[in-house]
DNA sequence: TGGAATGTTGGAAC
DNA sequence: CGTTCCAACATTCC
């Protein structure tokens, strides 16, 4: 369920149920009380990076799906839901193995807008004078640095530095700033790349390092390790991703 | 069927 | 007190 574009594709089928009210609000959350919901109009839906976002007069509910959270629209599945909102037209919202969290100040001075790696105020500029602030850190690392590329996850990271031929242990001071410009830019194209094949239902299909074991490009089998801070699993091509060290 | 996986947090340990 | 490490959580698929 995770990553950026599908929180992206979830926004999308939700839209609808923006200016609808909820009439009834229920599910397990042990963190938020949900009957707040309850009686208040659904004023927006936003997202940044992997969080969604449900906007209220005064309050918003942020869902989180983690690794295993989903959610069904108009449907419920067997398992008891984290967080269900029934609106009154009928229509339905269901979450379920998501975090829920009840936040009461403003959107714009919790989330830098700018590090959305799918949103209308991307600055890869910004991103750029981030990332250079971490020198010493590993590009696999950085990528997955919510703070930097909000909604990057582990696939979409592979999947960048395959198609940017950098090692995931590079430096960030080693990598030429012609380099990390291009894995920047790249970084916001693969996330809509990875959204209209996520729609098509052909992301796996389209992977060309994550979970693969040959290379496309020189036909040398891909490494596979757990790297990084998270040691995370990382698949790349140790002839033609360039190491930067 | 056990193990691993698109993720994050909170508290223990040092 | 700051940093790092790891368990915990939750679900589906192979």
């Amino acid at each position: 369920m995770p990553e950026g574009p599908s929180i992206v594709i979830l926004k999308e089928q939700a839209l609808s149920f923006v200016g609808k009210e909820v009439v009834k609000a229920a599910g397990n959350s042990k963190t938020t009380n949900v009957k707040v919901c309850e009686n208040k109009v659904l004023v927006d839906i936003k997202s940044w990076g992997k969080h969604f976002l449900l906007c209220f007069e005064d309050f918003t509910i942020k869902i989180h799906f983690l690794l295993f959270g989903t959610y069904r629209i108009n449907q419920e599945k067997e398992t008891p839901p984290r967080l269900s909102l029934l609106f009154n037209d009928g229509s339905k919202l269901n979450f379920y193995g998501c975090s829920i969290l009840l936040i009461e100040e403003s959107l714009d001075e919790l989330y830098d807008w700018s590090a959305d790696a799918m949103g209308v105020g991307w600055d890869a500029n910004k991103a750029y004078k981030k990332v250079t602030q971490y020198p010493q850190a590993l590009i696999c690392d950085i990528l997955l640095d919510q703070n930097i590329f909000s909604g990057v996850g582990n696939i979409i990271k592979n999947e960048v530095l395959f198609r940017c031929m950098v090692h995931p242990e590079s430096r960030v001071e080693k990598i030429p700033a012609k380099v990390l410009k291009l894995v920047i830019e790249e970084t916001r194209n693969y996330c809509f790349q990875f959204l209209e094949w996520k729609k098509e239902f052909t992301l796996k299909k389209h992977w060309l390092a994550h979970d693969k074991k040959i290379c496309s490009r020189d036909q040398m089998p891909l490494a596979k390790q757990y790297l990084g801070k998270t040691n995370r699993r990382t698949f790349y091509c140790a002839k033609c991703q360039k190491v930067y060290a």
